[in-house]
DNA sequence: CACCGTTCAGTTGAACTAAGCAACGGAATTCGG
DNA sequence: GAATTCCGTTGCTTAGTTCAACTGAACGGTGGA
């Protein structure tokens, strides 16, 4: 047993790797050049070109579908800027924040508390007022000279939903008390609607500007994978047809590039695995479901362990019983699991604060029905393929365990 | 059969509480002269 | 007597609890055809 594993390290030294560079396929990986973004690009450059002349330039709302390239479009702006600004010594300060991150800039207080630390100041976790925390982030700002800040919130949708919209109120009202430094938002969003449900006066300041990015069609799909794949990959290791399918997986689920890019690292994965010189087509529906699983495995993972209890609990029912489920069987169960697990059980209340929250990480599908006179419940079944289950139940076992 | 009020099992929102933290300020301790 | 440390108090955030109002369609009764 021992020689395989032996032989395998062995062998796996003196084989090439079909990667390049794995880098460039990574969802965070900035390429020198954006395609298809040109428009996109331009925009953003002439709303925020002003701050080099030391002006407040607008705040700008983005929004589109996820894999759309906003994050990115945005970065590879706020790179060339700082490059700019930085040679021409113009104080110009860009703070990009990603408010999905729980426990980074999921409240207001956080949210401040974390722009503050980007001026070098030390903010607790807990036990100021979050005035004070304004203060403090207010005196950082201060300074003699002319100064723009320019914040970037991406997902801001989630840092709203949860923490309502006075922080942009307050955020805009700095410029006001601030003589010399001048600060501007822009937001990124993946969803279209929630501008909507926004108070008129925060709506109208933080879209000043609106920029759409639209999905990729297929073939700009392709477009962006060949291009990628050619740094990331060596030469002829990609079976004819893989980039085609790839990207028309990716453009099915609302041309989604960063799916597509994930989709083609994960199936080199597995084709160096498995000791293949070439990706073939199989790799791409073997990694389309490992993708899935390593998600919701490290989306559960991350989670507190109540979370975890009430998944698991969840899942133990579903075993024994066909799908759908209601959050009464499961509140049971789960009250019945916690002394096992160490627990105090959490009120129902909680509970069902919680299986809306997994169903927001896409573990499971919960829909709120009224069953008539029998009351109303959430019914819940799940996306997943049952050995996702298995391991989905170990895992939670072990971590409430450990 | 169509219509309508009732009913149930949670959902949802709001107000409240406990736990954990930081800052503040006064009391106790230490220290050098 | 001054400087430093210690400790209790106060006021804050946040996760979770408690309370109560709300929900929406199936059930079962009613009346009309």
């Amino acid at each position: 047993m021992g020689d395989e594993v032996t032989d395998y390290f062995e062998n796996y030294l003196e084989k090439d790797s079909l990667f390049r560079n794995k880098a460039v396929l990574s969802s965070n990986h900035l390429p020198e050049e954006i395609k298809h973004r040109d428009d996109q690009l331009n925009q953003v450059a002439k709303i925020i070109a002003p701050c080099l002349r030391n002006e407040k330039p607008s705040n700008l709302f983005v929004y589109g579908k996820t894999g759309t390239g906003k994050t990115l479009a945005i970065k590879h702006t706020k790179d060339k800027l700082e490059k700019i600004a930085e040679t021409k010594k113009i104080p110009l300060k860009i703070i990009y924040l990603n408010c999905k991150l729980k426990r980074i800039a999921d409240t207001e207080y956080r949210l401040v508390a974390e722009l503050a630390r980007h001026f070098g100041k030390n903010i607790p976790a807990t036990g100021l007022p979050t005035d004070e925390v304004y203060n403090i982030f207010f005196k950082a700002l201060e300074s003699d000279t002319k100064q723009i800040i320019l914040v970037i919130l991406d997902e801001i949708d989630q840092l709203i939903r949860k923490a309502g919209d006075e922080i942009i109120y307050n955020l805009t009202r700095i410029n006001s008390e601030l003589k010399n430094t001048q600060i501007s938002i822009i937001g990124i969003s993946n969803d279209l609607l929630f501008v909507n449900n926004l108070d008129p006066r925060v709506r109208s300041s933080l879209s000043e500007e609106e920029l759409i990015f639209p999905p990729y069609n297929a073939l700009q799909i392709q477009d962006i994978l060949r291009a990628r794949a050619r740094d990331a990959f060596k030469e002829g290791c990609i079976d004819a047809g893989v980039i085609e399918k790839c990207s028309a997986f990716a453009a099915r689920e609302h041309g989604d590039a960063r799916r597509a890019l994930e989709l083609l690292r994960v199936s080199g994965e597995l084709a160096e695995r498995n000791n293949q010189e070439r990706i073939r087509i199989e790799h791409l529906d073997e990694a389309e479901e490992k993708i899935e699983r390593d998600r919701i495995i490290d989306a559960v993972k991350s989670q507190p362990k109540q979370f975890q209890a009430v998944l698991y609990s969840l899942l133990s029912i579903m075993q024994n019983k066909k799908e759908p489920l209601f959050t009464g069987e499961i509140y049971e169960q789960y009250k019945q699991f916690c002394p096992d697990a160490g627990l105090r059980p959490l009120t129902q209340r909680r509970v069902s604060d919680i299986i809306a929250e997994l169903d927001m990480l896409g573990v499971i599908n919960a829909k709120v029905i009224s069953k008539g006179r029998f009351g109303r419940t959430r019914e819940i079944s799940t996306p997943l393929s049952s050995s996702i289950k298995v391991k989905m139940m170990k895992l939670t076992k072990d971590e409430l365990s450990a």
